[in-house]
DNA sequence: CTTCCTTTGTTGACGAGTCAAGGATAGCCA
DNA sequence: TGGCTATCCTTGACTCGTCAACAAAGGAAG
C-alpha cells in the first residue's frame, strides 16, 4: 500500500526520490560552493569551468563549455570574463570562424585548478559518494545520464521547433 | 579496472553520478520551472512554497519553510511576500510568540495550487521519474535521505560552533 | 526587574545568471 | 554577387535569492 506521506498522487518512494534529489542538490551544492570560496575564493561554478577545460585538454569554445556545463551562453561570458580578469583563463579567437572564441586556461588558471581539486574533491566525496555503495552510484549514474540524455533531446529538439508563440512573462497569473 | 573518462582521481561511475546530478539537477529543474512558469506563472519555487503549504495543512512559520525547502530566511520572506501580493499567502502573526510569522494558504492559493499540480506532476514524472524503475527510485530515495540527513546534521552542529572566525570573502585568491 | 544572549523575521546591498536585443560572421541558394 | 537565415558571443536590464545588519521579542540568571 503505497501513499503515506510525501507528495500527494505520488507514491512514497517516488515523492522521497524527487524532494530528496531537489533538497540534496541544494543543501549539497550550497555547502561544497560555500567551502570551495572560503578556502580557494572559487565559486563552484567557475571552478567547474576550469575543471572542464583542464579534462578538454585547455582550451574549449564558449558555446561548448554552456552545453557541457549547462549554463547559458550569456552566463558563460560573464564567468568566463570573471575569470579572465583573474588571469586563469585567456580568450583566444577562433581561426576558421570569426565567430567563435576559446576560452583557453593559462598556466596560472591550470595551477589554479590543482590546487584547488583535492578540496573539490573532498567534499563531493564527504557530501555526496560517500552516502552511497558502488552499487548506488552505478545506478544514480545510469538513471541521471537517462535524465541528461532525454532533457538534452528534448530541447535540441524544442529548439528546432522554435517558430512563432509568445511566451507570457512569470508571475502574470490571476 | 576504474577511471578512464569522467573526473580524474574519481571512477567512472563517480565521476559520472556526480556530474550527472549536477547536469540532471540543471535540466530538470530549469526546464520544470520554464513550463510551470509559461502555464501557471508560478516560479518552482513559489510553487514549491505553496505545495509545501497545502501538504503540511495550510500553515506554517517562516523558518520552518525555509528549513523544510532549504531556502535562506530572507529567501522565504520574499518569496512569501511575492505570494501574498498575489493573494496566495497571507500573513498572520503567530498568537503566544511575538517574534513569529505564519505564512497561511488563502482559498485562492489553495485552488492555485490544486490548478497547478496536475501540471508540476506531469512534468516531474515526464523529466525525473520516469527515467528510474521502482527498484531504483527506492535506490535513489534511500541515497538522498542520507545526504540530505546528513548534510543538515553537519549544518545544525556547525551552527552550533558558530563562535569566531572571520570569513575571507569570494575571490580574494591569488 | 535588569542584563545578556538567542531566536525570528525583515530589509538594503549585492552577486549570479537569465533573457532578449544586437553586432558580427558563416553558409546556403539563386 | 546579393540576399537570407542561422550561429556565435556580448551586453543592458532584470529577477532571484543570499548575506549581513537590524529591530523586536523570548528566555534564563542574577
Amino acid at each position: 500500500m503505497p501513499r503515506m506521506s510525501s507528495l500527494p498522487h505520488l507514491s512514497d518512494s517516488e515523492g522521497a526520490a524527487w524532494s530528496g534529489f531537489l533538497r540534496a542538490h541544494a543543501l549539497v551544492a550550497r555547502r561544497l560552493d560555500a567551502e570551495l570560496a572560503a578556502s580557494t575564493g572559487l565559486a563552484l561554478s567557475e571552478f567547474e569551468i576550469l575543471l572542464h577545460l583542464a579534462w578538454a585538454g585547455g582550451e574549449r569554445r564558449m558555446a561548448r563549455i554552456a552545453h557541457d556545463v549547462v549554463l547559458t551562453g550569456g552566463g558563460v561570458t560573464r564567468i568566463v570574463a570573471r575569470l579572465e580578469k583573474l588571469g586563469f583563463i585567456e580568450r583566444r579567437s577562433c581561426p576558421g570562424d570569426g565567430r567563435g572564441v576559446f576560452a583557453v586556461l593559462t598556466r596560472k588558471g591550470r595551477a589554479k585548478q590543482r590546487a584547488a581539486q583535492p578540496l573539490h574533491l573532498e567534499g563531493v566525496r564527504r557530501l555526496f559518494l560517500s552516502h552511497a555503495s558502488e552499487a548506488e552510484l552505478k545506478v544514480i549514474a545510469k538513471v541521471f545520464a537517462r535524465m541528461v540524455a532525454t532533457a538534452r533531446a528534448d530541447t535540441d529538439a524544442c529548439d528546432l521547433r522554435s517558430s512563432a508563440s509568445a511566451r507570457p512573462g512569470r508571475n502574470h497569473a490571476g
